[in-house]
RNA sequence: GCGCCCGUAGCUCAGUUGGAUAGAGCGAAUGACUUCGAAUCAUUAGGUCGGGGGUUCGAGCCCCUCCGGGCGCACCA
């Protein structure tokens, strides 16, 4: 709706342009920094004001008398010293909104896959706070991307052959001397929760470690059983990794977090995807075999692919260190097996389709909304199963940490030849999730004199140190249900529950979203657990009263019909009040909003947007009295606007994974 | 040492490809509930956008430099 109209401005003003001054360029528009200078502006005049000697001012006049009639828009006004502001035909526009409402635009069935991979947590341990961020950023860009009408496959890589599920079995097998039998009454126990058990003995190994360097020969020797992949240790390894991932999963359901396919490592190695991608490699010569130095027979990707030498000379960096080859990444280690990045880069190109290879498939599980997900086997077993990867974008939803080796993946596309597939692999980075130190304080973790002195401190698999995201997730529930318990007494105990379930996953997601990517998020309790503010359920609350408007509405008038009761000349009446026009504008641009949040990469636009949503109705809520209103035209004029606007939140919040609960 | 990121109100953060008077939330102070329930709203106080230089009609945003902080630079993932 929004953007139709701006579609509309721009074209006119290139057309003007063109016609006035022969020049073909892109017209931007901005927001006005005051409602009163209108709904947009366009301040091309600036960037002419050079190239075509005049005043800006001067060129925003000619513009504006070239371009003539604009459906859609009232008027052209010359502001400042050469905006050209834009204002909207205020009746044609709420009409239209009245009339179409926004419809939200339908995935194209054979259009370009877009894939988005997040999550990808060891399966060797409970989920935590940072996992948390990524799966909710990830999810909420996924949701971005289908609200905007793109086709999306969900994707959560499973490393369940790697050193951290072979540390827990280490610690099951060699520490507890448990067995296959022994570990499958432990999983299906109502003790203490799987995950939370290989959290703790997670840390124990890890711990033992530290103390005990020869223990680490038992590691080598459950990561050799494992590839191998058959034996007592690797059935162990095969069960922790698949009751892990089960807990994951239902961990993140509880957030109304899905995926389509969990691609794993164990078929990676057993289809041999990385053997196709080494011939690919050595024929384009990306990697060579190295004859000296520290990564002596090591099969090296040289820094030159990867890293681009910043600022200085080049030529004077290398007279002084003629060409450092300890830059250089090993791809293949001098014993033959295969490095992560190695594996990463053959299963960027399996993404992309290219690299001639496909997984076999099978159901993992399917949600009770009877979505299925799909996990990789290593051979044929279900007819008619659906295929994966060859998307055309692939976004990666991975710690701002892991920079330098997805770079290295991008340039081993690059370095095969695949320059626009390296062009559309986006790491889509984020900062890490810390502890506040109030925050360790509380759980009563002990500190060391050097974090003391941090103002967060990192949280760590390997320590135990961390926030399970089961632990948060039932604490913010317990916090909402006091507050839900409070005020609705007399409701059913069980569609409390409900309630509060939604305000805690709410304030979760919201909270996540609120900060953009690179921002690292120092975790505070006190800060999770508000409800006030800026946070999700303040935008639940703001629409949870618009829905009680409509249903006293409805108790006290009748049934709503809107086309029945509202004219357009009613409506037009409504929106001479500059207050009901600014939030009806507000309102009606879901999509903008959405559509650059997606350009700019960031969901936290969209969080920001729903806040401003809910304000600005929580400010309507205060000043009008809809219901009280006697004037009717005016009153269903009023509860229109409110209808129209708990409609867009609930749009706006669906896009952020956050439902409306009945009652707050 | 090299590379990347960050520094905006007491605190936590936004700030659209460089545009009009730098904005929110929390915290502080004051006020507003006989029900569309205050998980709310209104008002006030609070800024040399880390320092300096440059580019520009115009810089929180771009360039240089300095200061302060974080992360990365494994034959781990």
């Amino acid at each position: 709706m929004f953007q139709d109209i701006e579609k509309r401005i721009v074209a006119a003003a290139e057309a003007a342009l063109l016609q006035k001054f022969s020049l073909s360029l892109r017209v931007s528009l901005e927001q006005p920094k005051q409602t009163n200078f209108g709904e947009l502006a366009i301040p091309v005049a600036f960037q002419l004001a050079r190239e075509l000697k005049k005043a800006p001012k001067a060129i925003a006049q000619e513009l504006v008398s070239a371009m003539g009639p604009v459906d859609g828009v009232a008027a052209f006004e010359i502001a400042g010293n050469g905006f050209i502001n834009v204002r909207l035909d205020r009746a044609a526009y709420t009409a239209m909104l009245f009339d179409k409402g926004l419809p939200a635009p339908q995935p194209a069935p054979n259009a370009p896959k877009t894939i988005v991979e997040h999550t990808n947590i060891n399966p060797n341990k409970a989920a935590h706070i940072g996992h948390l961020r990524n799966a909710i950023l990830g999810d909420t860009f996924v949701r971005m991307l289908r609200r905007a009408g793109e086709r999306v496959e969900v994707q959560n890589y499973i490393d369940n052959t790697g050193v951290q599920v072979a540390d827990v079995v280490v610690g099951f097998h060699f520490f507890e001397k448990k067995t296959v039998d022994d570990v499958k009454a432990l999983i299906v126990s109502t003790g203490r929760p799987f995950d939370y058990y290989c959290w703790d003995l997670y840390a124990q190994v890890s711990a033992y470690y530290g103390q005990n360097a020869e223990a680490l020969e038992w590691r080598a020797e459950v990561l050799h059983s494992i590839e191998e992949g058959s034996g007592e240790i690797a059935e162990l390894a095969h069960l922790v990794a698949d009751a892990i991932v089960k807990a994951h999963l239902k961990t993140m359901y509880r957030l109304g977090i899905e995926y389509d396919v969990l691609p794993r490592e164990s078929e990676i190695l057993h289809l041999q995807f990385w053997a196709t991608a080494f011939e690919l490699l050595k024929r384009r010569e990306a990697i060579f075999l190295e004859t000296e130095g520290k990564n002596k027979g090591c099969w090296v990707m040289p820094s030159s692919a990867f890293r681009v030498i910043g600022g200085k000379d080049k030529a004077a960096d290398i007279e002084e260190e003629p060409e450092d080859k300890d830059d250089s990444k090993v791809i293949v280690r001098s014993n033959g097996t295969v490095t992560y990045v190695g594996k990463d880069i053959a299963y960027q190109l399996w993404k992309f389709g290219l690299l001639g290879k496909d997984f076999y498939y099978k159901p993992w599980t399917r949600y009770p909304d009877g979505h299925e997900v799909w996990v990789s086997t290593d051979r044929s077993v279900v007819e008619n199963a659906p295929h994966f990867g060859g998307g055309r974008e692939v976004f990666n939803v991975i710690d701002s940490r892991q920079s330098y080796l997805q770079d290295v993946v991008v340039a081993g596309l690059r370095a095969l030849g695949f320059n626009e597939e390296a062009d559309r692999s986006v790491h889509f980075s984020y900062e890490m999730v810390a502890l506040s130190p109030r925050t360790c304080v509380e759980m009563g973790i002990q500190l060391s004199e050097e974090d003391k002195k941090k103002p967060y401190v990192e949280v760590s698999g390997r320590k135990g140190l961390g926030v399970k995201a089961d632990d948060l997730l039932d604490k913010l529930i317990e916090t909402a249900q006091a507050e839900v318990d409070d005020r609705h007494r007399e409701a059913d105990a069980g569609e409390r529950r409900q309630v509060a379930e939604i305000i805690a996953v709410g304030a979760l997601r919201y909270f996540m979203l609120k900060f953009t990517r690179n921002s690292l998020i120092a975790f505070d309790f006190h800060e999770a657990l508000s409800f006030e503010g800026e946070t999700g359920p303040y935008a639940q609350y703001s629409a949870v009263r618009a829905g009680n408007i409509l249903k006293k509405y409805e108790e006290r008038f009748g049934p709503l019909d809107f086309r029945e009761q509202l004219t357009p000349a009613g409506l037009q009446r409504l929106f001479e009040s500059e207050d009901l026009w600014q939030l009806a504008l507000l309102v009606s641009k879901v999509d903008h909003a959405v559509r650059r949040a997606i350009q700019a990469g960031e969901p936290a636009h969209i969080a920001k947007y729903a806040f401003q949503l809910a304000q600005a109705f929580n400010t309507f809520y205060h000043d009008y009295r809809v219901i009280d209103e006697t004037d009717v035209e005016r009153r269903v004029g009023l509860v229109w606007l409110t209808s129209f606007f708990r409609e867009q939140l609930r749009e706006t919040l669906g896009v952020l994974g956050i439902e409306i609960p009945r009652y707050m």
